[in-house]
DNA sequence: TGTACATCAGTGAACGCGCGTTCACTGATGTAC
DNA sequence: TGTACATCAGTGAACGCGCGTTCACTGATGTAC
């Protein structure tokens, strides 16, 4: 690809030298700017220094730029959890905490990407890309269940799909509700952080987890 | 009020009777078919069957609008949850259990006052009586948590504060992810009831709470 | 190595449209006497 | 009980604006020979 050449964001003459990406970049600032809602294709294009019509060669119209401005959400957001757990080094209960801070943190410092992913309206599973990049994400989490569920003796182990929807439904909820990066966020008298884990530790230990080495 | 003489959305002559009621609900109409983005000041006043220029006897701009169906929809949610809760009986843990299908009920049924409430970027805390909206309807989950750690001895109880939020949060988590009533909604290979049920009463072990009498 | 050509990624002008907002106005309603 | 008046809640015309989208076009790039 000819942009390769002109290192990140590099504009030379007649061609953009990668628009594409220039234009997701522009979406993001928006968003963070003024909501999912003020962000306008001809605004995206005005930012990247294009004229209103070059957005179409790349994108077919607004829910397209939204659908992978989430889509390159998911991968960014697949992979900061992905580093977080750590393959469960040093240990899966101090990884699985770790993962949860990293839910956090994604939602905290991304409220362009986490809105464009969970709050946009996007239909995640009409997007075939978006989609499996969410699941790359959720395969994370899924794979640390598996691993924490491993500690206990196999016939009293619960099902690990089961408890990577609990994690992940308590870490977006504490993460929308009080971790958001943006004026809805609600106070809270302790950390979102404190308060993930303080309910982590409490469900595994009605999975009969206990809480090691801390 | 002479409205309050036509019945309800009565419209009589030069006066509308209930334009402010009328255009809360040409806003709820249209966020619900079009997201919360597509929904305009200039129609919900055609909706309405009213000039442009009308709704600006009532509200000052859009987000006074969409603020004020924020704060409709915590109203009818604080009363929906109190109702589920029915204060505790027969016992707090099947009143708990049907609080949270009631906060899922609603999420599910109400679509447009959820992304109001949740989603449109309203800052609750800036408005005074939407904020005091949202703390009446989460203190029903507060009482609701009080009554279950009370079954506790004194010396085994957990702050309830706490535990409000992490059901809160819990429940929050499935509803948004799982439970909405849009497009955006994922599909989960069981019921977002049955989820929160066994993530709930898993929880409620780690507490030292039995689930009792099922 | 040079040249001709196809393809790609932009331009810029133009369009119709609906939105938000304002303004002076007027019909309907409530109230003081 | 009637009348005059103040106030309220709407009208409708007008405005400037920015958006989305299209079109024929053209400069830049890649490639076949």
């Amino acid at each position: 690809m000819s942009w390769s050449r002109h290192g990140r964001g590099g504009r030379r003459g007649y061609h953009h030298g990668n628009l594409r990406e220039a234009l997701i970049g522009a979406a993001l600032d928006l968003i963070s700017q003024k909501g999912p809602a003020g962000f306008t294709f001809a605004e995206a294009a005005r930012q990247a220094g294009v004229s209103p019509a070059a957005p179409y060669r790349h994108f077919r119209d607004r829910d397209a730029l939204m659908a992978d401005v989430a889509r390159q959400g998911f991968e960014r957001f697949g992979e900061r959890l992905g580093a977080a757990w750590d393959e469960g080094r040093p240990n899966p209960l101090l990884a699985l905490e770790r993962l949860g801070r990293a839910y956090l943190g994604f939602t905290r410092e991304e409220p362009a990407y986490f809105s464009a992913m969970f709050e946009s309206g996007v239909p995640v599973a009409k997007h075939r890309d978006l989609h499996e990049a969410s699941e790359r994400a959720f395969a994370v989490l899924r794979q640390a269940c598996e691993a924490v569920v491993a500690q206990l003796p196999q016939a009293k182990r619960p099902p690990a799909l089961m408890m990577a929807l609990h994690i992940w439904a308590l870490s977006h909820g504490i993460a929308s509700l009080f971790a958001r990066g943006d004026a809805a966020r609600r106070s809270l008298p302790i950390s979102a952080e404190e308060l993930l884990e303080a309910a982590t530790l409490l469900y595994l230990q009605g999975l009969g987890i206990a809480a090691t080495g801390r």
